[in-house]
RNA sequence: CGCGGGGUGGAGCAGUCUGGCAGCUCGUCGGGCUCAUAACCCGAAGGUCGUAGGUUCAAAUCCUACUCCCGCAACCA
């Protein structure tokens, strides 16, 4: 076999609850590009997605839709594979916690772990605090009492396996201060350290009793595995690992990066480095955490209603477009803007008038002047050796921001030579030198020079924009596959004279911005095909009877009219309210998390219904006694509180 | 006092670690060119670098306090 270097690269596994929005194409492009461009540089490329499966969510949709969850997820990642040809995501496997070489993996992974004493149940080991509600690890636990309240702590019935991950925390610490390049970028090193090592680690839940969909533990098969084993696991299951054919598994691992959005750099920058050594495997080279595309300032979300769908983006501008502006518009690793106008921007300014237009002004000048076929080049002046120099060191350039996966900085190299491509047309004016017929052989350099530097470029485009190099080649004539490699930029001369060009399409057509923004608010309006699903037309409210209760059972509920006497937000909490509220002639304090559609002052006055008879609970602080009836639509976007038709007194029983 | 990121010309950002004339892209304005997709090239205007104080010959950069925005975590009986 050959002796070529294996890369190994992630994208997370994405969560099929939903089709997919452009923050996930945003890190698939990404992933797809530093994968082509190392196969461009000679690797042996290995480039996994797949999708994360299981889980209440999932299970709630599928139950909405009234489908099986397989056949819910089934459906969607149907859609995710659609989408991922769409944008040539070029991956060589794509893995689903369904697979059967998935949970045959987890399986393992959770048996050994729990084998060698890495996991254990809870039940004799879990402890309780009655007034806190809290549960406690035995490692919590102070002077063996609660860590809260310091009052006696009880056994609990909590049946779970738990992950000991305490007992590998300062090995953890170790590793990533003495590997720095491990978590990326670096800022984010400090934050697992301050936020979670350095204070301390807790045990891991990693199974569950209550949920049904996921992958069963097999010694103890009431048990669910929970999240993160099942999920970070795809890394290797996908390579086979514990398998009869792990060779694989043997090849790639480990990883050279797994890609992931700044919100799960925990997740693989503690759980899974303390999983694989627990395991005695080697850890991944890097986690590379990106940010996220924010929209109008505000973090993409469907309750907010600005989702960005990529199938839309594509259609309408091109995949190659969106992949370049998705590379091109912010720093790897950091946060970025996405509006449609700086998307029309990008095209217009970059794509169509630097790049397109270079294109177009070079091959129309080769007809026009030499009948379409490629001059050969004399003597280079100074000015065509300075443009030939960078052209032909730009590779080192990209390679260097590539590795670092900068990959803005990669294309703002290239588009630097682009720039001076452009300039170099004004300098040397072929329009003037073909006036004189004595001025011919410089005028075919200059032409050859231009063309030549056009293939370099269209080459190391190649990664972000798959499909575009093709493009430019045909229009200037490049037949030949050796003159598209990555060795055929590192010298200037590859182009052959004598070949033809053929002006074509415009490379990407100019967009009137104004009119362009116009078209887009009326099909959002229209909603037609809007840029954002309607959350109500795609899931329509499914309702689902559970079972049947006797009346003695909501005999039992003590359920009254109440009145908000006062409200307040509870400190340090966004989402609670604190009410104040009179029944006959006694009060109470009661804590909602309705501050999101109720402000203190709206409530003062209101006509509640009140579950009387919950046993109280303390949250964040503050001792609820009882709970305000509201009606939630599934994702919670939505919220009403219930009041009394007509005006009642406060005490009133609800029956 | 839970943790972290950020406030730089109209917009989006770099520069901050390692102080030294405040930079890039887009937009605006003026000029040039005519090969090209009304594209390209040149030039100009526009910023007391969130606020206040301190260190220094010198501060966007270092120190202190304050303020505003965002994210994570927590909370939703």
């Amino acid at each position: 076999m050959s002796e070529k270097k294996t890369y190994y690269i992630t994208t997370p596994i994405y969560y099929p609850s939903d089709n997919l929005h452009i923050g996930h194409s945003y890190c698939s492009t990404a992933a797809d590009t530093m994968a082509r461009f190392k196969r461009q540089t000679g690797y042996d490329v290995r480039f996994l997605t797949g999708t994360d499966e299981h889980g209440q969510k999932i299970e709630r949709k599928a139950a909405q839709a009234g489908v099986t969850p397989k056949a819910y997820v089934d459906r969607i990642v149907a859609g995710i594979k659609d989408l991922w040809k769409q944008m040539d995501i070029s991956y060589d496997d794509f893995i689903r916690t369904t697979d059967e070489r998935h949970v045959k993996a987890v399986q393992r992974v959770v048996r050994q772990l729990y084998e060698q004493g890495d996991i254990y149940k809870s039940e004799y080991e879990g402890w309780y605090c009655t007034p806190c509600e809290s549960f406690w690890t035995e490692l919590q636990l102070k002077d063996g009492c609660c860590p809260d309240c310091g009052r006696p702590v009880e056994r609990t019935r909590e049946e779970s396996y738990f992950f000991r991950m305490s007992k590998y925390q300062d090995w953890l610490i170790d590793y990533i201060k003495t590997h720095p390049d491990f978590i990326q970028p670096p800022s984010r090193t400090a934050e697992m350290l301050s936020n979670f090592l350095i204070p301390g680690l807790q045990d891991l839940c990693v199974s569950r009793t209550s949920l049904k969909w996921g992958i069963p533990v097999d010694f103890d098969p009431k048990h669910t595995v929970y999240v993160w084993v099942d999920a970070l696991t795809n890394y290797i299951s996908a390579l086979g690992y514990g398998s009869e054919d792990d060779s694989l598994y043997q090849k790639y691992w480990p990883a050279d990066v797994h890609l992931v959005g700044k919100e799960i750099v925990r997740f693989h920058t503690i759980i899974w480095p303390i999983m694989l050594h627990a395991l005695g495997l080697p850890l991944p080279k890097q986690v590379f955490g990106h940010g996220w595309l924010v929209i109008d300032g505000a973090k993409m979300s469907k309750s907010v209603g600005n989702i960005v769908d990529p199938v839309r983006l594509c259609e309408r501008y091109s995949s190659d477009a969106v992949r370049y502006f998705l590379m091109r518009e912010m720093p790897f690793g950091a946060d970025g803007e996405f509006t449609n106008e700086a998307l029309i921007r990008r095209i217009n300014s970059d794509l169509a008038n630097d790049l397109g237009n270079l294109v177009s002004r070079s091959v129309a000048m080769i007809e026009k002047y030499f009948g379409g076929v490629v001059p050969e080049p004399g003597a280079y002046e100074p000015l065509d050796e300075a443009l030939i120099e960078q052209a032909e060191t730009l590779y080192q350039r990209v390679e260097k921001n590539m590795d670092a996966l900068q990959f803005s900085g990669a294309l703002t190299e290239i588009w630097k030579v682009i720039g001076e491509c452009n300039r170099y047309i004004d300098q040397t004016a072929p329009w003037v030198l073909a006036k004189d017929e004595g001025k011919r052989e410089r005028l075919g350099t200059v032409l050859y020079v231009l063309l030549e530097c056009t293939r370099i470029v269209g080459v190391l485009l190649a990664p972000t924009m798959p499909r575009t190099p093709e493009r430019i080649f045909s229009q200037i004539g490049v037949t030949d596959d050796a003159l598209k490699t990555w060795e055929s930029v590192q010298r200037f001369g590859g182009a052959k004279p004598g070949s033809h060009v053929h002006k074509g399409e415009a490379l990407f057509p100019r967009i009137d911005v104004e009119k362009e923004l116009e078209a887009i608010a009326q099909e959002k309006a229209a909603g037609a095909k809007p840029d954002l699903p309607a959350p109500q037309d795609e899931e329509k409210t499914v309702f689902t009877q559970r079972d049947l209760i006797e009346f003695g059972d909501f005999e039992k509920l003590q359920l009254v009219v109440a009145k908000v006497l006062r409200c307040e937000k509870v400190p340090k909490a966004d989402k609670l309210l604190m009410s104040t509220l009179k029944v006959g002639d006694t009060e109470r304090v009661v804590v909602s998390g309705i501050a999101k559609f109720y402000t203190p002052e709206e409530m003062m006055g209101k006509k509640v219904v009140l579950l009387a008879n919950l046993a109280p609970r303390k949250i964040r602080g503050v001792e609820s006694h009882g709970m305000l009836l509201c009606a939630a639509n599934a994702d919670e976007s939505q919220l009403s509180l219930l009041t009394v038709d007509r005006d009642m007194e406060d005490g009133c029983e609800i029956s």
